[in-house]
DNA sequence: GTCAATTACGTTCTCCGTAAGGATG
DNA sequence: CATCCTTACGGAGAACGTAATTGAC
């Protein structure tokens, strides 16, 4: 037995009109079509929904009780449709993304304003947090993808949107400060001040030679806006991110690329692997990536 | 746009296995059929709704939206359709009669009994009423059908199921007691009672000649055992249909044939004008026929 | 190399339209 | 006799199956 929307269209037609011609016509069938379709789905019932005499149809007590079912279900099936070509041309639908909070004061605000321009319809959540809870969120499907910087995500698909060069923020009056570029091992020379182990700035210079795993003198701050007000006292220097330079453009404060080639972070776009992203969030993934290339 | 209940059964399957062979195969569908199914069903949504690598099919996130809605749909289709073969096969239902208060002592328990038997799972309504209340009950819908004797059905599709003759009933110290048959003129030489005008017989009596409208001496009874009390007592004699001699067998009462061949009580079937009986209703109007033939 | 989905192609069957048939008022 | 539903029949398109193709692991 196969019942179709169409079937249920031309039932409740006749449900309707009384009339086979008159709703043939609604149908857009010929009146003779329009009979097999209902022989056919009287049929598939098993018992006889209309009584005909050649001039007067009527529901039978059976058809009655299935008339409103069958308005019931198309107007579902029709409502489920609707939703999904809605999701499709974006009319309506959700997107959440995780991001570091230094990508989301540097790129997000652009990226937020042009995809809302483009699908005004489509509800944005934004989370700027750390990498750790990024991946958690990206993890436990609380948002659809994340922009972070860690290493450990093999569990996800992922693709490097920038390698994100570092700088010494230093004072003016701080002996590297005239230079256009030093290297890590100049810049760990000086009274180096680290965020704290938690960020993902931390953990990834961890790695590199001859930074120490000890904090040098006990300064050891959460918040980028706190390291650069003590910078700015000419308490020592700091090595950041070029994403988070943003933080240290204040007066006598002077940031110095870093030489060493190897020494980038990787800014990283991550999706739940195996599994296809909503329209939405696809969308997002282009203006995201239109973000990291500029 | 046109969706089935295969369409529907088909993605659930594939939605359910995530693997086409074997949806094809709980769909009965070669796998390339099943495929190009897929991809139909998925043009007529106007998006993808699974995200396929050779190895791997997973719902998208669209498709996900319209799983749920699809089972529920699904479900309750199933459950309007399995409702309409119950109907059909009389597995489920009710019909609701109403009937002279005669006919429900005389015919109905017989009638009952075997429409139980054959159709176990069908609710019967049963309503002893007087004519103009069996027919006001036809008229608002609250019985699918009336066995009544009303002259007044133009409104009713109507068949007549049985012309009662009438009785006298007397003591068997009444001077017409001996008689094999009477005629009505003799009877109304009696001192005769009559019921109240409210009744169908009432009514009908009095449209014959010789029966005049007033009371006799105001004896005017509502119900049959009271009539049937007072010729006991020997207060006098009165005319009753057939059907209800019932309430006449006891000691010292006889019941005569009245003769005359025009004064006959029309029992008749009456049913909504125009408008199909239900299953269950026309299984019963099989029983009562066969009752009424006996 | 194997497994699995897609594409190609011929066949079958469903569905539709034209036209004839039949019933009803 | 006019209206309107049903049946008959032929054609177009949809759906299916077999088999070849492509792609992923």
């Amino acid at each position: 037995m196969n019942i179709s929307t169409r079937d249920l269209d031309a039932f409740l037609a006749l449900a309707q009109t009384q009339h086979f011609t008159r709703a043939a016509e609604r149908c857009h069938l010929s009146q003779s079509a329009f009979s097999q379709k209902i022989s056919r789905i009287e049929a598939a019932a098993g018992l006889r929904l209309f009584e005909r005499s050649t001039r007067l149809v009527t529901l039978t007590p059976e058809g009655e009780v299935f008339v409103e079912e069958a308005r019931r279900i198309r107007s579902d099936l029709r409502q489920a449709l609707i939703g999904l070509q809605d999701l499709a041309q974006r009319r309506i639908g959700r997107v959440a993304v995780a991001v570091l909070p230094s990508v989301a004061a540097e790129w997000m605000p652009a990226v937020i304003a042009r995809y809302r321009a483009a699908n005004p319809r489509i509800k944005v959540e934004l989370f700027d947090s750390l990498a750790s809870t990024c991946i958690s969120m990206l993890r436990d499907g609380r948002v659809d993808i994340a922009i972070t910087a860690g290493e450990e995500l093999q569990e996800f698909d992922c693709q490097v949107l920038r390698r994100e060069r570092y700088f010494l923020v230093c004072r003016d009056d701080h002996p590297l400060a005239p230079r256009r570029s030093v290297t890590l091992a100049q810049a760990m020379g000086s009274d180096m001040m680290h965020l704290a182990r938690s960020s993902s700035v931390r953990q990834h210079l961890q790695g590199q030679q001859g930074v120490s795993d000890a904090p040098v003198d006990g300064l050891e701050v959460e918040h980028l806006a706190t390291l650069s007000a003590l910078i700015a006292q000419g308490l020592g220097v700091s090595v950041v991110p070029e994403l988070t330079l943003f933080h240290f453009r204040r007066d006598r404060l002077r940031a110095i690329p870093i030489r060493d080639p190897q020494l980038r972070r990787p800014i990283v776009l991550a999706r739940p692997k195996g599994k296809a992203l909503s329209i939405a969030a696809q969308a997002m993934v282009e203006e995201v990536l239109a973000q990291a290339r500029a």
